[in-house]
DNA sequence: TCGCTAATGTACGAAACGGTACATACAATG
DNA sequence: CATTGTATGTACCGTTTCGTACATTAGCGA
């Protein structure tokens, strides 16, 4: 067991370091972010990023599969197996939906990565398949309300999810532009009650139209 | 009436500036895009960024206000009058779908914005109420459609106009990293055309529930 | 045609920034 | 408790990057 107040503990520097540059990458974005400003915001120097991460972009690279590790391990831990189809599927559209406001800097780093075009997710082999937990949970409630005749059968898991998670990321990746021009505030508590269960409505209806 | 081939034209040079940021900072962000890289691709070099816009954030302003001003533009020509509510909404959702996949340059400086939380955005005077248009249009649809009782009456404009917005938006600024976790090509002409055709079935099975 | 101003080009500077060489001290191990 | 390699701090370097001082010319109006 190791004492909480070493001077020098890899594995808690290593871990100062990931989260602040979390904060700072999500924050800046990838170019914005400055390894100066990381390294002074945390216990440690610029002279760790390079010894543990090699790197700006290994930092970032690190970051980026620590944040989609976590919302894999939130997937996984999803059940819906014991409630009807169209509950079922309300059910994961909320739960989708508190994981975003509740994790606002994973999703903005997922905007950050898109604005260069992917081209760092590619490199982390970890990320391979890391759609498949929530393609595979739709997948099995589709099965079952197709079976059953409550939901709609000319749509697959993908299509569902994708509708879920762009209300989802719209509502914390763009706050500030959407809340700006439409006089919003998407973050309030209120209004995230309602989009959250308007959310549910829509794919409802949409999966029980005929 | 000028001459097409005057050496000297400021509109012209300004034009020529503003096209090339436009693509580089939608490409690249505001921090990762470079003066000098967006010079160089223009046929006249970086003294007439200062000249003409006082600074790479000058220039960057005026990108998004053209941008935005396009926007306007666009949603201004939308009519829907002449049409069913159901069939209207599914036509605003459908030509806003069709706008978004036409202009990803824009969408993605909607993105490059939101990094940035916004904060140039309000510098911007001529941008102030921007989403009326598109709320307005909605508007008048959504009133006719619960007058006749086929559309529900517990949402307003801007909540079906966030729907479409999310589902489009994230077509485009998200298609990277979408795109490469669950292997489907959002660009790809025959996925874009069933998107389509579902954002249109989402809306109107949304709004005829009951 | 001539002069004056708007427009443009060149060359350079200062600061920011990512990265590294080198020295050193802690702590696990035997 | 001596040894050794891991972990850390300091000081610095070369380059990039935004911005500007200064010189120059095109073209409009008188």
């Amino acid at each position: 067991m190791k004492s909480a107040e070493r001077l020098r503990d890899a594995e808690r520097t290593r871990a100062d370091l990931l989260e602040i540059a979390t904060e700072i990458f999500s924050e800046q974005g990838y170019s914005g972010a400055r390894v100066d400003e990381i390294a002074e915001r945390t216990r440690t120097t610029k002279r760790m990023i390079y010894y543990y991460f090699g790197g700006k972009e290994g930092l970032y690279l690190a970051v980026l599969e620590a944040a989609y590790r976590r919302i894999r391990e939130t997937e996984q831990s999803i059940h819906a197996d014991d409630l009807a189809p169209v509950e079922a599927v309300r059910r994961i559209a909320e739960l989708t939906f508190d994981h975003h406001h509740g994790h606002p800097a994973f999703i903005r780093l997922v905007s950050v990565e898109n604005i260069h075009h992917g081209q760092h997710l590619g490199k982390v082999e970890s990320l391979r398949d890391l759609g498949t937990p929530a393609a595979s949970l739709l997948d099995v409630v589709l099965a079952r309300g197709r079976a059953s005749g409550e939901l709609r059968a000319d749509v697959d898991a993908i299509d569902v999810h994708m509708l879920i998670s762009s209300y989802c990321v719209f509502q914390v990746a763009n706050s500030a532009t959407f809340g700006y021009l439409f006089g919003r505030d998407m973050l309030a508590p209120d209004v995230r009650e309602r989009h959250r269960r308007i959310l549910g409505d829509i794919v409802v209806g949409w999966l029980t139209a005929h």
